[in-house]
DNA sequence: GAGATATTACACAGATCTGTTTAATTGGCA
DNA sequence: TGCCAATTAAACAGATCTGTGTAATATCTC
């Protein structure tokens, strides 16, 4: 049967995204035709038009999957069981090693909303709602470490964060170990004095 | 006579130039066709390509241009006068006030990388030096102010400037000034200890 | 095995893209 | 005025793009 609406299971459909995910990852939406993705899927065109009527809308799904994948590759890289500062470091390094050694082609979710002037496209709101579970995810774990603001430490960590991204896109490099140690930094100075620094 | 390399009277070409900066800056390089900026520019699709050879070349001319449009900017807002110190936050404060109150399309040098998936692409290179030469600011700056670790400090620095571009970007609102607190930590936790920290 | 459904290949429409060709026209300068 | 270089408009080539129409083939269910 055709692939209906939260079918799990419609093959085609799972691999139109993986394959539109590697293209668009690396290229971009302009430089990546419909017709590339559907011969690497590989799935009729027709079929993919099955699926996802327009591209915008295959776009839509590229980025709310690539958010979620990435959210979650951070997530399995935290220990749940470590204090909170260091679950933040935790996602640090998980950033850090996405960027190892080179070829890192910056934050998906960032080059999408550039490339994407449109703020009506569907695909913004999804990249700001993946931005807000990462921001989220900063404050609930400053809040945890008693941080004197939380909502300002999680904003000043997620600047860095995509900075860093940033970063090791235009150098082709990895992210350096200034970047730990920032992170390090703008969390010790919100820590209360009587609690155990970062070092 | 027609515009000679090292011209700087070629009225076509900066008015070329300044179009697509306009459309590029705004839109990205595979949004903008050629045909519309030699439209608005006004000057024939004949009479650009004959000021650049290929499309790339005038992206290239493009990264050139807005990358020393705005580190001049920038500069232009630095009192010379000022403590190194306070220079690093008055770059700070520029790039805060380029996202007022929204509109900001991000950082250009950094979307033009992502959009250039060549690294052989010429206008990566050019790129490149812009980044690196706001990063020799910070460090010069951070020398200056006695910095246990210039290098250090101004790539943590350039990462939390890149960041707040793309914070800007994703959330089409102002760089909030958590920003400008996170520099200061960033700064005074480097600062000698006999000198005045910044608050 | 039969019938319904899904997928395929492939041509096609219509738009757009970069870059070129051609011929008419403009504008500066002697 | 008259020359000559530069610019213009416009059509064009050839490629690519998104999205559709069609008819044959494969797959799944009963």
């Amino acid at each position: 049967m055709l692939g209906r609406v939260g079918d799990t299971t419609d093959k085609a459909r799972t691999r139109i995204v993986r394959r539109a995910t590697e293209l668009f990852r690396a290229e971009g939406f302009g430089a990546v035709g419909v017709d590339r993705i559907s011969d690497l899927a590989p799935v009729s065109k027709r079929t993919l038009y099955q699926r996802f009527p327009t591209k915008d809308d295959l776009i839509a799904e590229y980025v709310r999957t690539i958010g979620d994948t990435n959210y979650d590759s951070m997530q399995d890289a935290v220990d749940d069981d470590a204090p909170p500062a260091e679950r933040i470091l935790q996602a640090f390094i998980w950033l850090q090693n996405q960027t190892t050694p080179s070829g890192y082609r910056g934050c998906p979710i960032v080059n999408a909303v550039a490339e994407l002037p449109d703020a009506t496209h569907p695909a913004r709101q999804l990249a700001l709602d993946h931005k807000d579970q990462v921001l989220g995810f900063f404050r609930d774990q400053a809040a945890s470490a008693g941080a004197a603001d939380p909502d300002e430490l999680a904003e000043q960590l997620i600047m860095l964060f995509d900075g860093a991204s940033s970063y090791s896109l235009v150098r082709d490099s990895r992210i350096p170990p200034s970047f730990l140690a920032a992170a390090k930094t703008l969390i010790n100075a919100q820590l209360p004095p009587d609690s155990q620094p970062l070092k």
